[in-house]
DNA sequence: ACATGCAGTCAGGAAAAAACTGATTGGGGG
DNA sequence: CCCCCAATCAGTTTTTTCCTGACTGCATGT
């Protein structure tokens, strides 16, 4: 089995490689730290599997996966990544994914995931599985809900280490609307308590963008 | 040379660990992925060298790095980390890391800087050493402020995103000592406001996993 | 036309948290 | 020995949050 690899950090990228390369019959025939590549690698080399993490430079992974399923349907793509989020992982698999090995998995599960893609079936972490299989009501609304468009606002807002005030103010509304706003998206989103929402506001605030 | 590991992620910590026993006297007699069991690891192997990623649950790198060096002085710990803030970098060098090693660096440089390590000397990543050359003067005083060790906690414990009443009841202190604590590093800090601080910590990642 | 529901706007008042002020203790260094 | 800083806490005031409504448009379905 002929295997690419995509992760951005390089150490981690040789160290799956090893560990790759220490299972029978795959072959590591290339590897990039960059989404763009990762599309050229494929039209070069044909693998029959890619092995990316999603928060890639330049593509993410979500996009490459979908690009590569279209343009080169004969190599699977299967997720390797440090996060196990249901909107990414859902996203990532109706994107043709192929498998998601969450990175906190053990070292064993690469090799089942292997041998799983070589069987044409999916892989898909523990953990990382009740994404997938809806009935799980413990786990948070968090994921998959949209926000009408001021709450957005205000919740971006947040994100951006404002204050009520300077909200109200900002969007040339009440301060009062604003909490509203807040009260409102802690129903929506299952939290509780303003310090919460600000968590959650920066950690989906600064998706993509990392130095 | 004999080395144990510490990282989060077991698959990562896996393939860092294939690479370090293909090198040529190296020896891992160990890995974990939690702070506390490193240092039980260290008292039991007595390693030459610690590899560890600051971001650790149960007891954050730097405390770690600390620990080890007061307690078992044989012991050099080196940091292999995603992230290179400044402030990181010169926290654990000041602590006393023989190295900080970034995983976005190529894979050869862990060769390097064990050796270096092998050689009691200091190893730092290209694109890390210039937190310590200080020559750039940066505009907030939020880099290079190193905070007290109860306000440090304290801080950690804001960017898990506990309430203040939370923190006092985890740190067996008062509220009205948490507020004080706040107050102090938002002075040091330049920062205004609770959310500015929140915005902080979660940014500067002393925020382990998700709870 | 009418009810229904949602998004957006706001207020009043109680409750909680934060901010400000000040005070004590215990180490370390000059 | 004295001074400073880290760490601890209380009292008071100010600000923010939280809860309970309420009113307006606009779209939808009956």
């Amino acid at each position: 089995m002929r295997l690419v690899l995509a992760d951005p950090q390089p150490l981690v990228r040789a160290g799956i490689r090893r560990l790759c390369e220490a299972l029978a019959g795959i072959d590591v025939v290339g590897e990039t730290a960059d989404g763009q590549q990762l599309l050229e690698l494929v039209a070069r080399q044909s693998p029959d599997l890619v092995l990316l993490e999603l928060q890639l430079p330049t593509l993410n992974g979500i996009d490459a996966i979908q690009q590569i399923r279209r343009h080169y349907p004969a190599t699977a793509a299967m997720v390797l990544s440090a996060r196990g989020e249901s909107s990414q992982v859902r996203a990532a698999l109706k994107s043709g994914a192929v498998g998601y090995l969450s990175k906190q998995g053990e070292a064993v599960e690469l090799e089942l995931a292997l041998k799983a893609a070589a069987r044409r079936q999916i892989y898909l972490s523990p953990g990382i599985a009740h994404s997938v299989v809806g009935q799980r009501k413990s786990a948070r609304a968090e994921d998959s809900v949209t926000l009408p468009r001021r709450q957005q606002q205000v919740l971006s807002l947040i994100a951006r280490g404002k204050s009520t005030k300077e909200i109200a103010n900002l969007m040339g509304i009440s301060a009062k609307t604003v909490e509203t706003h807040r009260a409102r998206m802690m129903d929506a989103l299952g939290l509780y308590g303003t310090n919460a929402l600000m968590r959650y506001a920066i950690r989906t605030g600064l998706e993509g963008a990392e130095g």
